[in-house]
DNA sequence: TAGAAAGTTTAGCATAGGCTAACTTATATG
DNA sequence: CATATAAGTTAGCCTATGCTAAACTTTCTA
């Protein structure tokens, strides 16, 4: 029955994660724009349609179809054929993202991996970090500011 | 023209992340589905859709629409209402994912994460983790087998 | 062994996120 | 200032991944 219950207890974790999995992906895209549309407006002064794209690497046209959708989602404001700007809910989840982002490259160096390497695995890794998990980066960080092989 | 090299080059890296996110993404959802096939033949001796469904949180039919496409691809063998079993690199794609699995898992615990957390992170964090990253993390996790908090 | 329960499959729908091609608007230049 | 080019938009298509409801097998049990 110890055995029996702990299976059970299992699952229920394991399709919880997996649930947790699913909803991050569908908040992750949203995070990836309003992050770049930030990072294109503090260098350029605007973010236009093709740059996202560009840097996205996909097409003009799925560039804005999602938009469209930020846009329901209060993330983004936009006229027609005119750049687009964050809200203050968009300009939130890209510093929260941003702070993200860097924590996990900075803690990604810091155990040795290659910069190159830090750089892309930390796109992937930074949806899926937990607040906890994020902690114990940061504190890793603070005391292996340099990897030491 | 050094800055302006340096931009391009940081925008190609950085697109470059992005595919591979969208990459590891449809290469995500197979690797759960063999992995939970292997732990289920391994735990019951055979892999129901029901339980898949159950453990991954979906509904029935999701699954089977789903293990068409991993037959489709060669995971995986089916006959009509029977059991559900793996081809020789649905074997192999399930180890990897999960000998993966648990070295993100145990890395998460090396690094002082609570293991409700750390098992629910490493669902998420394991398929958008490369060969170094990867190495990097076993290293750590020989050199500090209990979390140093 | 017949019928109920459990499990599997099919059909049909929805959304997200890609794409190309054709069209419209804005901008830059001769 | 007229027009060529660049940028943005629309339309229409595709696949992946989810769902529910209904139909069909298999299995268990009375």
């Amino acid at each position: 029955m110890a055995l029996g219950n702990r299976k059970g207890t299992n699952a229920k974790l394991r399709s919880a994660a997996f649930k947790r999995v699913r909803a991050d992906h569908s908040a992750e895209l949203a995070g990836d724009y309003v992050e770049m549309i930030a990072d294109l407006i503090d260098d350029h002064g605007e973010a236009r349609c093709t740059d996202i794209a560009m840097r996205l690497g996909v097409a003009n046209a799925t560039v804005v179809k999602t938009l469209k959708r930020l846009t329901d989602q209060g993330l983004v404001t936009q006229e027609p054929y005119r750049a687009i700007f964050l809200t203050g809910e968009g300009w939130k989840l890209a510093e929260d993202g941003k702070r993200k982002h860097q924590i996990v490259e900075q803690f990604l160096l810091a155990l040795g991996v290659p910069a190159d390497t830090a750089k892309i695995d930390a796109e992937g890794i930074e949806h899926h970090v937990s607040a906890d998990t994020l902690k114990a980066m940061a504190k890793f960080v603070s005391r292996n500011p340099f990897h030491s092989r």
